[in-house]
DNA sequence: CTTAATATTAGTATCAGGTACTAATTTCAG
DNA sequence: CTGAAATTAGTACCTGATACTAATATTAAG
C-alpha cells in the first residue's frame, strides 16, 4: 500500500517545481503544504542545492533589475563587440529562453529587431537617435541557443538623417536585414 | 565655516537619491558612507518612511516578477479591445515612460513594433504564430502620453500562411504601418 | 521478527539585517 | 551658558534562515 506521505523522492520533485513557480514561498509555508515538517524541507532544499528564500527573492530582483538596466539605461540589446562610429558596428547576442516562445523554440521577433535597432543606433555619433523609418525582412526563424551576430553599416547621411543597414547572422547564414534611418536629435 | 559632515537634511535627501539608485545598499553600508552611526540612518529612514534592505528588495523582485509576466505569459503588448478571429482586431496602448526615451520623451520603435506585432499574432487562430517577413514603416515619432490604437486586418491566407496588416494611430494621425507574414507552426 | 539503513523530526546555537525602544551624549543656535 | 535637536549607544526581540547534533520513525532485507 503505498503511504498517504508521498515518498523523499516525489516530495522533491515537487518542491522543485513548487519552488521553481513559487519563488517567494518560505520553508514553514512549505513545510505545511507537504506536510513533514521544516527541517525535512531544508534538508530537502540542501540536497537540491535550492537556496533560501531571500537569496532566491535577491536572485528574481537582480535578475530582472539589471534586464532593466540593460534595456532603459544602455539601450542596447546584445553586447557591442565592435565600433566605428559612423561607419560600423558588430553586436553579439546568445539567445536565452527568455527571449523565445516556450513552445517552439523560436526568438520573438522584436527582440531581433530590438537588437538590430539599438545597433544602429549605437553606430550613429549622435546624443539621442530616433528610428525614423524601418524597412526591414526576416529570413528564417531563429531557434533558442542560436548565437545572433549583428553588422551594421551607415551606408549614407544627409543632414540628421542617417542611413543604416544592419544584418544579422547565425554563423554563415543571414536571419535578418533591415535598413534604418536615423534622425539625430538636436540638444534644444 | 560650513561643518565637515553635512547637515540632517541634506544627509537625508542624499539618502533618498542613493538608496533610489541602489536599492540593494544596507543600513551599515549607508552609515559608512554618510560617516554617521547606524542608528542615524535607521532613524533617517523611518523619518523618510523608507523600508528595510529585504522589504526593498522584495519590491524591486515582486515588480519586476509581475512584468515579467505581463510580457511573457499574455505575450501581447498592449490591450486587447476587439477581436475577430482571422479577420481582424483592435488593441490599444497608453505610452508610459517606461517606453520612451528619457530625454526626448521620444517612444522607442521596438515597443511600436511590439505592439503591431503581438496583435498581428493575436488575430491569428492558431496555437502559435510566427513572424515571418514583416514590412514596415514608421510615420511620425510617438510622444510619451499619446495613446496608441492598432488595427489589424487579415488581408490574406494561403495554407499556413496569413498576411496581416496593421496600422497604428494616435487618435486620427497614423504613425505606423507594417505588413506582417504569419505563419502558424504545427504540433509536431 | 529483528536489524540495519534511511528518512524524518527535534533541538540548540548562531547569523544577517533589521525593528522598537530607552537612555546617554554631542552639537549647535540663541 | 543653556536647552532643543541631533546623534550615538545599547538592549531585547523578530524572521527566516544555516549548521550541527541527536533522537526517533519508517522501511527493506535477511
Amino acid at each position: 500500500m503505498p503511504s498517504k506521505r508521498k515518498s523523499k523522492k516525489t516530495r522533491q520533485v515537487e518542491l522543485t517545481e513548487k519552488i521553481e513557480k513559487e519563488p517567494f514561498v518560505t520553508d514553514e509555508e512549505l513545510s505545511d503544504h507537504f506536510g513533514v515538517s521544516i527541517q525535512t524541507i531544508r534538508l530537502d532544499r540542501l540536497e537540491l542545492g535550492i537556496p533560501e528564500l531571500r537569496e532566491r527573492i535577491k536572485k528574481v530582483a537582480q535578475k530582472n533589475y539589471s534586464k532593466v538596466i540593460s534595456l532603459r539605461e544602455t539601450e542596447i540589446v546584445g553586447e557591442l563587440i565592435d565600433l566605428n562610429l559612423n561607419e560600423s558596428g558588430i553586436s553579439i547576442l546568445e539567445t536565452t529562453i527568455d527571449l523565445a516562445f516556450k513552445k517552439t523554440k523560436v526568438i520573438k521577433g522584436h527582440h531581433i529587431f530590438s537588437m538590430a535597432e539599438s545597433l544602429a543606433m549605437a553606430v550613429i555619433n549622435a546624443k539621442v537617435a530616433l528610428t525614423g523609418v524601418a524597412n526591414m525582412k526576416y529570413r528564417v526563424p531563429v531557434l533558442l541557443g542560436q548565437k545572433l551576430v549583428a553588422k551594421a553599416e551607415v551606408v549614407n547621411q544627409r543632414g540628421n538623417k542617417y542611413f543604416v543597414h544592419v544584418k544579422i547572422y547565425v554563423k554563415t547564414e543571414q536571419v535578418f536585414r533591415g535598413k534604418f534611418i536615423l534622425v539625430s536629435i538636436g540638444e534644444e
